[in-house]
Parts: C-alpha cells; sequence; structure tokens
DNA sequence: AAAGTGGATATTGGATCCAATTTCGACTAG
DNA sequence: CTAGTCGAAATTGGATCCAATATCCACTTT
C-alpha cells in the first residue's frame, strides 16, 4: 500500500472540465459564443468525447445552454439571474448557518480562522484566482459543517454559476480588504455561536458584492 | 414550412435519458446497483455514447453517483436526505409563492385549477403515472409563476430527487383523495391571494407526504 | 490456512469514423 | 431587389474500435 505522492492523473475529462471552467470564469469563453466542439478538443488535445461529457456536466449545472443539433452556447448572466441567485443564496445560506453554528467545533472554528488567513495572504498578494478559491474554500467550510450535503451542493450551483463576476469584483483592492473585515466579523459571531449574528454579516457580505457586481454589469 | 405535426423524434440522449428516469422511479434500477453501460445500451438499442452522456446528466442531478473507472452506481436516497430534500423544498417553495401569488393572472389561475382536476381524474383511473406527471405539472404551474427560472431549476432538482418515492405515496388510495383537498385548500388560497394561507397549505401538504413516504422508508 | 502476487477477464475511457442535421451561400424566380 | 430553393460545407449525434484501468481468481509462498 503506497500513498498518494503525487498529484493523480485524473480522468482527462475532469481535466477538459477544469481548463472549461477556468476558459469561462476568464472570461476567455465569453457568454453568448457558440462551442465548437472540435476546436475546444483540439486545443486542449482531446478528443470530442471527454469534450461532450464535460459539456453536459457544465450545462447540468447551467453554465452552458444547448439544442439539439445546434449545440451549446455559453449562457449569459443578466442581472436578474444575478439578484435571483443571490436570492436564493441568502434563503439557504441563512438555513446552512443556523444548523452549521450549534454544531462547530473547536476544530472546525480553527480551520475557518486558517481558511480567513488565507484569503488574506492572496489578497496581500494581489493573486486574484487564489483569493476566489481561497474565499470559496473558507465560506464552505461554514456551510459543509451543516452536515448537510443537499445543502452544500446547491449552494455550490449557486456560487458556480457566479464565479465569473467574482474574480471582478476581487479585483479592486478596496473590495478585497473589506471582504477580510466582514469576514472577521462573521468568525467572531460562530465564535460566540451567535447565529442571527452570523446570519447578518453573512448577509451584509453579500449585499456588499451583488451590489458592486451590478453596478458593474448595469455600467 | 410545415408545422411540427407529431411528437419530434427527439435527438436520442434525450430518448435514453427519459427512459432511464423511468427506470429509476420504478425501481428497476434499484438503489445501489452498479450500472452497466454496455448492457443497458444493448437494451435501449443504442451505442454507449449516448448513454454516457445521459448517466452524466443524471450523475448532475444525483440519481447516480460517479466513480472514474469504477462507472456509476444507482444513488442510494436515506431518511435524512428525504428530510433534507423537504426542508430545502420548504425554503424555496415559500418564497416561490411569496414571489408567484402576486403576480398570479386569472389565466394562471385557470390553468391551476385545470391541472388539480387532471389529478383528481388521474386519481379515479387509479393511473400512478398519470397522478405524478399531473400533480407535478399542477405545483410547478405555480412556482414558475414566480417568474423566476433558477429557483424553477432547483425546485425541480429537489422534487426529482424524490421521485421514486411519491409513486409509492400515491399508492394508497387514501393518499390521492387527501392530495385532492390539499389541492383545494391551496388554491381557495391562491384565489383570494391569501400569501400566508397558500404558504401553509403546501407546506401541510409536504408534511403528509414526507411524514408518510419515512415511514414506508423505516419500516 | 492466510496473505500476497501475477495475470486473465470485464468494464470503463477515449479516439476515430460515419450518419444526420443544420447552416450558409449561390442561384433562380417573381 | 426580395423571397425562395437547392446544395455544399460545417457541425453535431452516434457507432465502432482500441487503450487504460479495475476486478477477480488461480497460484505461490510462508
Amino acid at each position: 500500500m503506497t500513498a498518494a505522492l503525487f498529484t493523480k492523473p485524473p480522468t482527462a475529462q475532469e481535466a477538459v472540465l477544469a481548463e472549461m471552467r477556468r476558459l469561462l470564469v476568464t472570461g476567455e469563453l465569453a457568454p453568448g459564443t457558440p462551442i465548437r466542439q472540435e476546436a475546444l478538443a483540439d486545443r486542449l488535445g482531446v478528443s470530442r468525447v471527454p469534450v461532450r461529457e464535460a459539456l453536459k456536466v457544465l450545462e447540468g449545472e447551467g453554465h452552458v445552454e444547448y439544442s439539439p443539433h445546434r449545440g451549446y452556447v455559453v449562457a449569459e448572466l443578466s442581472v436578474e439571474d444575478l439578484v435571483e441567485v443571490y436570492r436564493l443564496r441568502e434563503l439557504l445560506e441563512a438555513e446552512a448557518i443556523r444548523v452549521a453554528v450549534p454544531k462547530l467545533t473547536p476544530t472546525d472554528l480553527e480551520a475557518i480562522e486558517l481558511a480567513a488567513a488565507d484569503v488574506t495572504a492572496a489578497g496581500l498578494r494581489a493573486d486574484l484566482a487564489d483569493v476566489t478559491t481561497a474565499n470559496r474554500a473558507f465560506h464552505f467550510l461554514l456551510f459543509d459543517a451543516a452536515g448537510l450535503p443537499r445543502l452544500s451542493r446547491t449552494l455550490r450551483q449557486l456560487w458556480d454559476a457566479t464565479d465569473v463576476y467574482r474574480s471582478v469584483y476581487f479585483a479592486a483592492p478596496a473590495n478585497r480588504s473589506r471582504v477580510n473585515d466582514e469576514h472577521d466579523e462573521l468568525i467572531a459571531a460562530l465564535r460566540v455561536g451567535d447565529v442571527r449574528a452570523a446570519i447578518a454579516a453573512q448577509a451584509a457580505h453579500r449585499a456588499h458584492s451583488v451590489e458592486a457586481v451590478s453596478n458593474a454589469l448595469t455600467t
């Protein structure tokens, strides 16, 4: 029995999926553009088969839209969509926090604080990709602590849907520093087990980002 | 230009998907059983390719679980899962009703009443499949009236997840008649635009079915 | 007998090839 | 000049074939 020493060579449709996600959040695959399967396959050095399977996954997540015999196009995200996603997050994240907070162990809290530090560190390095992944890890440590897999899954879908815009949000240094303060506030509430304060902190956190992003969208 | 006169011959991976959904809700593909792609493909008279694409969709919806190089197995649904699904439905259906009720037009209401009549009719014929589809149509006429596509989509996923058990629920004639009463109560609330009453009716509706189904699961 | 090892078999992953459909442009008719 | 039609090219859908991995079983070793 050998331990997993190196990053396992994944099953390659996963590689395609990961790369396509990157293309989507960086905007290299811009909303509205049709996806040419063969071109994409060539670019990634694989055949069309794994590309098509990855597209089916992305379709399920709402990142691309599909019409039979017409193919896939990158989904557009309107301001209304954005607002809707954030409203659904409001409802579901509140539930996650209600359930999770009473269950939080000191170990959980420690992990969450470490994750917050990661966000800060990535922010100081101005590494946008790292900030977004660290930020996501931070929040989902809390959400997952609720122990409700279906809820976590749904929240992940909602976060995924607006990932494109989170990088935009974190591009502004002011936003990066504000996020740190908001994380600290949330952590303070978690430490004392104050559900209401935690929900409020998370709500304020969301409100700021949805405001910033929808401004960016409308202008 | 010819009008679409007959049910268009769909793109065949859709056919596979539809048939697999049927196999899942009827239990012919029972929870926990591994899915042999080739056997399934032979049975459906197609190659493995469309089967694999359909499986990716079902994986995204949580109906099957996937491990690289190990394949797909039909997902198990525990009582905890069931309770979680219903809790999420509670949160999201309440929101759908809050938004939809003030927007309901007389036309909407008429359609909803017709759908309720369909449920009753199918119930009298004791046609389980028709009852479940009519029941679903009834509820989603209301949910969709909210005009929130992402919410509708998420609710559909949650309903899909427990579709297996809804047929079980409707198998009992007592449940079928109770459902009709509950639908009438909901409609009465919709008619007078009473959001609170509508939410309450929907909640009672859910509570009865989750109770019946979880009893069936534990015994 | 228990545990580990090697290899045959079954199953999934991916590539290539062919069929079906759509798209787009040239051409014709009005 | 516009509308319509036909057909070639592009694109997706599906089938078949080969490769990679996992599973299972006989066999060896202690």
